[in-house]
DNA sequence: AGCGTTTTAGGCAATTTTTAGGAAATTTCG
DNA sequence: CGAAATTTCCTAAAAATTGCCTAAAACGCT
């Protein structure tokens, strides 16, 4: 992963430089403010570690002007424990999260985890998805079955959706519940089961129900044939 | 994981907690802001999710008073958007991250991930977990011997889980019964005898139940071949 | 009205939990 | 030391509970 890094306190800076390499990341470093700003907006980072207290141009101003010429890549803030003010300013400008000084590396490397697979997820999207003779086309919402089209509704489709993406992955109710409802739904309801159920009876008429298996107890899985 | 959830919307609530539960935490919910700080500050929990605004106590308050009686447990806060000058606070009274209402249930676990994992270092998660020739996928939660599929029911996997996670390490039956049952159960039961005997039948015809060994008094313990 | 979505409710089946009796290991005590 | 007593563990089977499915009704939007 190409990594910027602008911070200007030369030990930490190395610091962090080495342990990113280490996690395989390509490292930049930078001590300025406004360098940063130049090669962030430049050089196509996908990610950055931004110090806010920084010579040439402060962090928050950096990270402003980025979003503002629509830079999106990742941005993690490093922070002094006693300038939390600034990091409700820069979460507000469009940093991606922030890190309080000092830390363990581990954690810094938990959070760029965190904050990369956000953005990764997307960008690594599959336009078309298959599962046995199911298809499903994300750019146009359309699934068929042996070529043959699939009648299926929105909620249908984006349950179908999920679980195709993730095929073999094992789904909670309630994962599905907040990924295709959104998590303000009574806790009570089975509609999770009711569209599993539709799903199951449209695709290949809920003759082969091992498609979208059942485990009791836990929740639903599609299984690759 | 044995985690507090603070938050007295029921909706939130329930689904926090089931959320939870399904990834394998043991989780305990109070709407009272006073009665969340009698129990974070007694039973030992790992994690706490603090929603802020209470009834009884401010979430704030039970933050600050926690981290007053040196309670170290993580803390991470529910706020909604518009309350984010709380989140400052809250941050300086010792909570360890906050997150913004709403949220999806793959943002708070990310989260949850990155503060609790902080300080351990070789923590990470495995999604695949083998001891001797049987298998077990996190992901899809699939139990394979030898390649043949272990037809295992919600709670044998949950057992099989927390000792595979742990091999040769003794767990006693309070241990086992609070991380997967919950700590609400009759403690006279024998279920953790009768689950680890469905296993051992299962696993191996129990022809060899030198896997799952009992450390007669103690508890039983998952034998590394 | 018409379509998609969500709730309700009952039946069914699998899992979970309890119960109880016997086996095995350990301790007590003659 | 050996036998009885005690404790702990195992197992099968009954009982209780829970989870899942389905159809149908209610809801809500356009």
């Amino acid at each position: 992963m190409r990594t910027l890094v602008v911070e200007d306190d030369d030990r930490i800076a190395d610091f962090l430089v080495r342990a990113l390499k280490s996690e395989g990341h390509t490292a930049v470093r930078t001590g300025d403010g406004r360098e940063a700003f130049e090669l962030g907006q430049k050089a196509d980072f996908e990610l950055i570690i931004l110090d806010l207290m920084l010579p040439g141009m402060h962090g928050l101003e950096v990270c402003q002007e980025l979003r503002m010429r629509r830079v999106q890549t990742p941005i993690v803030m490093l922070t002094a424990m006693d300038t939390l003010d600034d990091v409700i300013t820069g979460l507000k400008m469009g940093a991606d999260d922030y890190i309080k000084k000092p830390f363990a590396i581990d954690e810094l490397l938990a959070r760029i985890d965190a904050v990369t697979r956000r953005g990764r997820v997307e960008e690594r999207r599959r336009d078309l998805l298959a599962v046995g003779d199911v298809e499903l086309d994300r750019r146009s919402m359309r699934a068929r079955q042996g070529g043959e089209p699939l009648d299926l509704t929105a909620k249908e489709l984006a349950v179908l959706e999920l679980l195709m993406a993730n095929p073999g992955r094992l789904f909670s109710r309630e994962r599905i519940l907040s990924n295709v409802w959104g998590m303000d739904m009574d806790p009570l309801t089975n509609v999770v089961d009711v569209y599993v159920g539709k799903l199951r009876k449209k695709i290949d008429g809920g003759r082969d129900s091992s498609l979208i298996e059942t485990v009791r107890g836990l929740g639903y899985r599609m299984n690759l044939p």
